[in-house]
DNA sequence: CAAGAAAAATATGTATACATACCATCTCAG
DNA sequence: CTGAGATGGTATGTATACATATTTTTCTTG
């Protein structure tokens, strides 16, 4: 036995067949955004006015890296910025029009593509393994649900 | 529900802690090895004088993305490429002494580590995770076990 | 054997992903 | 208020990850 097979393999492959199923199914649908934009996306509407350390912790991600994430998305005019009044190292984040609308289309389409990812699992089995998968990761470290 | 939740996004969470456990732990070892250029050296070794290409489909990797993993390894001392009599396009890749020594040494740590990126799963749990994570993945795409 | 298709690498460009360093700003101790 | 430490964001450097284009070489087909 040998890397193959390994948890860590396994969950490589995973994320790939994710990754790929996503941006074919966007791309198909006419759209331009990743996934990690997506969860960007959703957490910024979800959250008006959050800043980019907020987002970042909300999807769990890093400082860094969340800042290119949201370059982008401001390019695409999804979002905007706006340093915050009461700290002015921050930089509130918030969805235009455009990025709603945009959100509110591909979210029936992400949603559907879920169980795509696992076409493999019977419905049961695949529940099955979301449940496991919560169970591994835990509890999110950044942001509570009711926030 | 949101994208939390998602499989997608469990999935990259998952890959996530995998990778910084495989970090964590090899580099706490004094190693400078990537769960990549693990996987890479795992199908170098079992497969000696294989081409890019070949180790790229051994571990589903894409061509370009390995060329510069096998350069990693090639400076750090791992590996060496020497192009193919048979095919001088292709540049066959072997382990060198010190690769293989690395890899005998870091491979116990690697498979300790795996049951620690599931943690918070039971032992039986955990199990049936890494089963139905080889079902949603299917048949490995490049190779055969028994090459 | 020559023309064209196919394949192996590499190069280029974009997008994560994260460590580290750095600057600006805020908070807190005193 | 002042200095220290913490925090938000950016910059830099490294490492995936992959699409696409290009080059070199091989294979195919006539």
């Amino acid at each position: 036995m040998k890397a193959h097979g390994m948890a860590g393999h396994l969950i490589r492959r995973l994320n790939q067949i994710s990754t790929q199923v996503f941006s074919t199914r966007v791309q198909a649908a006419g759209f331009d955004v990743t996934q990690v934009q997506f969860a960007a996306m959703d957490a910024i509407l979800a959250h008006p006015g959050l800043d980019q350390a907020g987002v970042a912790a909300a999807i769990a991600y890093d400082r860094a890296t969340i800042g290119g994430v949201i370059d982008r998305l401001e390019q695409k005019g999804y979002v905007v910025r706006a340093v915050s009044k009461r700290d002015r190292r921050a930089r509130e984040v918030r969805a235009t029009e455009a990025g709603r609308a945009m959100f509110d289309e591909i979210l029936p389409l992400v949603t559907a593509l879920q169980s795509e990812v696992l076409e493999r699992l019977e419905p049961k089995e695949r529940a099955a393994f979301l449940a496991l998968a919560r169970k591994a990761i835990g509890p999110a470290p950044g942001m509570t649900e009711q926030g």
